[in-house]
DNA sequence: AGGTTATCTGCAATCGTTATCAGTAATGAT
DNA sequence: ATCATTACTGATAACGATTGCAGATAACCT
């Protein structure tokens, strides 16, 4: 049924095949208007796959996610779609935070798109040229890797971020002040963390292995790095978290042992939410503009693209900003929590 | 550089194409190990291109959505994702919510996937074998059309849900129930404003049309609905919220005016929510299991695809269920309210 | 009308793979 | 040694579109 081809057209109105190629690529040809009338009897659709074939493109970008449920990811896919443009389409690849699976992605996405935008799993443990045996032009987002100096990429100024995260809490009078941080082997969870050192150190605080906790960025991860920090003898009156997931799970650990914010304990997290005003108290966070990653992203391999892959690599950073809400206080209580933790 | 053929590889090893595409085919030839390793040596990946023009299958299943950045959208493309299986890719369109982008996006998958899993916009408006015309297998998720019945679906037990949170707020002692719902040219807009109406007759209440505010699944639309909820003179005692983002927007409204939940006014969501614990207080919901309609679309689609697309359509229904938390509470200050408002 | 351009046209090659078909080599049976 | 069977191979025609080339038609000028 649906098998009309270029020469059932060409029949139809009685001209060659090349001649309803040359009407579609917008060349102007004598039966214009038999030739519309014919298409659309006929309910004529060019093959995607022919037309890949001859011209090597496919009019498809990748954008390979570790998990798109996480609202920051699903609003940089949002981002990207939004710049995507009238001729070309996105196909989603969620990893899962598998390696394996992003690797296999890599290799099958090969020829079936004609570039990637992606936030890759870890900086390290490739081989230093891994993305560029794929042969396919790459726009990171968000993290890079050993070789990202060969592919554009757009970040997040982590560093600042952290810092203004760690900075706001020291100026709140908080010496104790701990980090649940992400993957040192990723982009953000390094950065991350050592914003976080560096604006210590400016506040004449040592950091203290104690306070601070690599975690994997999941909920569950927050969830487990909070109740460690609960138990320490002398627990932090401060917390900054280095991303969205991991402060829903220590939110749910602080709320799961009557821990109460920000009296007991003050909280910033990294990356703003959705339901930040929502919840009691409402969250301050570090924030930035997911969706506008997203679009960059696209912007940069677009233009890539249309330069025939001829460009250079260039490297933007999306900025941060403080969102100053309720969950960050004064210290006062802190003595309390230490108390307690000794009746134990 | 990346233009490596099978030819190359034929040439490479000394013998015909046909050798090698039937290696590649798993088929049993006698220079397997010299030709695994030219492929190998010469980095040679086979063109998709020309196998889609070859086969006619692309090894593409769409999945269309309306806004991945709303959580259950995210989640059932999670779903789906999960059960794609090794030899297949998801193609994501996300169309906005714009009946034009959902269109185009339509006519331009054609030849580019096998198939779409896709949450059309509207039920109505486009004529009754308007999805037909594209000649592409559907799996309709979340959501129906007209035509369907001409192809499989996975939907959400919408009136069930419905009836139970109206049950359930009718059990708490309310009368003055409220429901902030979703277009009703949509499947579960109209199913949940269904289930909503049934239990309030079958509760003897007569629902009330000054109760029920048609909105549009948005925050901003929720939030909108909610405001003008506490404007009626005898305003709702409880509020069903027919979605997840609009739940949010109500929330937000209740918030900047003070209304207290629920000693003020009971409400009660349509999907979990990640943070439902959070808030303050714990919000009740109508909960179901996303992942999982994407994934049984997802089965459905590839079962429909291995059997050649000679399969009849297949309906199935996820069930839902109650999980109670801390927003629905007796109406005993129902009153209050009503006074304040006659003060006016 | 005749000659020169300017437009448009059809033919056929091409993209990289798979499938068909006829053919060759190896094996086994007699 | 002959023939039948099996197991593999290479040449070639598709798949459906695009494009360079040469030829045809139309338009334009004197």
């Amino acid at each position: 049924m649906s098998t009309v081809t270029i020469t059932d057209v060409a029949k139809r109105v009685g001209v060659s095949v090349a001649t309803i190629s040359r009407y579609l690529s917008g060349f102007t040809v004598r039966n214009e208007e038999k030739i519309r009338e014919a298409i659309i009897e006929l309910n004529y659709r060019p093959s995607a796959a022919a037309r890949n074939l001859k011209s090597g493109r496919t009019g498809i970008i990748a954008i390979v996610v570790p998990d798109i449920t996480n609202p920051f990811f699903a609003s940089i896919v949002e981002g990207a779609e939004s710049a995507v443009g009238e001729d070309r389409m996105i196909l989603l690849v969620n990893t899962g935070d598998s390696r394996e699976r992003e690797e296999k992605a890599l290799s099958q996405l090969f020829g079936r798109v004609d570039g990637v935008i992606m936030a890759p799993l870890t900086e390290d443990e490739q081989g230093p040229s891994f993305f560029s045996q794929f042969g396919l032009p790459i726009v990171f987002v968000d993290r890079v890797t050993k070789d990202g100096e060969k592919f554009s990429s757009v970040l997040t100024d982590n560093a600042k971020g952290a810092q203004i995260a760690t900075d706001y809490l020291i100026s709140q009078g908080h010496q104790k002040i701990a980090m649940i941080g992400g993957p040192c082997s990723t982009t953000p969870g390094k950065k991350r963390a050592d914003g976080y050192r560096t604006a210590l150190r400016a506040g004449e605080i040592s950091p203290l292995d104690e306070y601070f906790i690599e975690s994997d960025f999941s909920e569950a991860g927050g969830y487990a790095a909070m109740c460690k920090l609960l138990e320490i003898d002398a627990p932090p009156t401060a917390v900054f978290v280095a991303n969205n997931l991991m402060t829903i799970g220590a939110l749910h650990a602080l709320r799961d042992r009557g821990v109460s914010i920000p009296r007991e304990i003050s909280i910033i997290g990294f990356d703003d939410l959705e339901f930040a005003e929502l919840i009691n108290p409402p969250l301050t966070v570090i924030a930035r503009d997911a969706r506008l990653q997203g679009s960059q992203a696209m912007d940069l391999m677009i233009k890539h693209l249309n330069n025939g892959g001829a460009t250079p690599p260039e490297h933007s950073m999306v900025d941060v900003q403080l969102v100053e809400r309720g969950s960050c206080a004064l210290p006062r209580e802190s003595q309390k929590i230490r108390s307690n933790k000794i009746d134990d």
